[in-house]
DNA sequence: TACTAATCGAGACGGTACGTCGCGTCTTACG
DNA sequence: CGTAAGACGCGACGTACCGTCTCGATTAGTA
């Protein structure tokens, strides 16, 4: 493909070390204290440089964010579902933990009061991963470990529900025995007991 | 409470000027375009009263949305469990819509970076309403609605996390519909086949 | 007169760093290479206290000079009307010579391109030293070593000008000699042949 | 002058272009908000364009000055010694007046602080006036109307000085019957009344 | 006529300074 | 004393231009 003359001059190198900034940064004084004026002084970088290509702080780190996650867009199918379903949840989970938390946690929290970037987290990064969640579960739909008719809409809820309501209180991830039980819970209710279906 | 000669003196016309400021500026220009200057402003009050009652311009958004909040401290008890916690998940509903959500929606985000006023907000606004709940979900169990040994945490996040999980990611309050499927789904869920113990 | 409480709560002692600062700046680096930023540093003061009483570089170094410039407001009077004039040119020069220069020629810099320093420049540096110089001319009229119907405007322009017309061309001030040359033609075209009068 | 292959392969067009954005530029917005930056973006020109040819905004100026300028090398000689100087004169106050001001006025502006920008032009603009001023006035020595031993360098002070002197204060340009009394005046020093010399 | 190197347009880049905003503290005068 | 008013030191904002630096794409003199 001889895309020519149609190559942006964009500076790679600036972009990487922009990026590497911004995580180290993040990594030492948390999301709040992260400033454009900082990033672009430690990337050894023009202010302007920044803004060229991102709107605002909060899309560097979106992008930092994308780059680190490995999206393996197929999801996990061990044939156990519950387990799959885990470790789909652990991938948020940890996301959202201490010492990883500063981006991801403060990324949210701007995204709550920028509708814009709330967009684009919503587009680059959450979207692809409820995709693989439901493509999981419609697998399950086809081996009959879920009822043909249950509302994947409402598992969705029911299960990343509980992390952005702990996230959001403060009130620490659940642990292993609690996300079993989550997910005990929420597979019962999508489970066919033959006769009555799910929804009324 | 003969708290007599310790009386503070502090400006009771001040306090209300500001939490009236507050509510105005949070209305006319979103909790993020918020601040403890114009609020002072606008008030005709010194910064300086401000910063000696409320740490942080959250906080004073937090009293403002604690004095506007009627807490019923009673549950509803229509007899109709559904309906009841329908009625629950709709007062944060309406908290987090349009109109209002400015104040509310802007100090989940802010607690969400500021440890200190996470705590203000959980033990003031959340943790009454949390209580609530559980006390219409254990009179339930009383009545053999629920099954004696449903775990009321799990059910909260089940409940309640949806909220946060779509406020997080601007997808949008579920519409009634979707409500009634969510309460449905929890309460099969909770509601004992003989059996099988929810918990494994 | 009580000024009392209409006393403006300016700090004294950040105007005084910030024109100590000026000074040195300007001293070191030249008119040129100042800056309100580095001001700002030196002093040890906020940008915005620069900001706040001075609109512009210019007006805080117009400042300096004026507060600098011992400003005898009664001419000198020696008897000798040429030596008295000397000195008063003197004054002039040395504003405009080398170590001293860089705040005067760039202040005149500055304010031949903007208007409104422009002005602060003529009413508070220039026109009282114009006021002082005809003075001296007038009182000169009186005992008659001037025409009386001489045109001080032209001798100013004709004393004055020079001066301006070689710092504006980087041609250099006159020397002792070229000085009273240009002294002694113009007071020879002031001083009157009794029978035609100076302007027709 | 064989320069043959070393021509310049340099764009005349770019050049024109340049100089035309300049004056336009500098006719909409003034001399002072001239960039060139913006230069670059009218002319439809590179920056490094600029770069390559002009060391500094000034030097566009410079150049477009020195273009515009039709120099007469040949003095005026109409046999009237005042109406000559008068318009020699003109041209100078015409360059200043404001329609025309903003390129010639902030060029000498800039120039006062740019010690090599004040070089040239003194020596493209300023200097081949200068020589025209005194040989005119050496054919006036020659033909008995001024003094053989008048100093010219005065004289050049004592006309030009005034113009400089109303330009850096914003004074204002003498008017008619102003430049005339100025002319009167500075001829009738330097006529010899043949008992005493004009320099002592 | 084709080659080849300087020049061109475009504009990204690392910087410096700008002038503004809001912070949280401090100072002053009043009630 | 608490208060209204608001100046203060500070830090970051987002912008404007600077002068330098690649990038192909002309383009003009030479081979």
């Amino acid at each position: 493909m001889p895309q020519g003359s149609n190559a942006s001059r964009r500076s790679e190198s600036s972009r990487r070390a922009i990026l590497a900034a911004t995580e180290e940064l993040c990594r030492e004084s948390g999301y709040r204290r992260l400033t454009i004026e900082a990033i672009a002084a430690r990337a050894g970088v023009g202010k302007t440089t920044i803004y060229r290509w991102w709107p605002s702080k909060g899309a560097v780190v979106l992008e930092l964010l994308d780059e680190a996650a490995v999206v393996g867009t197929a999801p996990p199918d061990t044939g156990d579902l519950a387990a799959d379903l885990r470790s789909l949840l652990t991938e948020v989970i940890e996301l959202s933990t201490p010492q990883d938390s500063a981006p991801g946690v403060g990324l949210v929290a701007e995204a709550l009061q920028d509708p814009e970037l709330g967009r684009e987290l919503r587009e680059r990064l959450i979207e692809p991963r409820i995709a693989t969640f439901k493509q999981r579960l419609r697998r399950a739909q086809d081996t009959g470990e879920l009822s043909p008719d249950a509302d994947l809409d409402v598992a969705l809820d029911l299960l990343y529900g509980p992390l952005y309501h702990r996230l959001a209180l403060h009130l620490g991830m659940p642990d292993r025995a609690h996300l079993d039980a989550l997910i005990t819970h929420v597979l019962r209710a999508l489970t066919p007991p033959p006769e009555h279906p799910p929804t009324p």
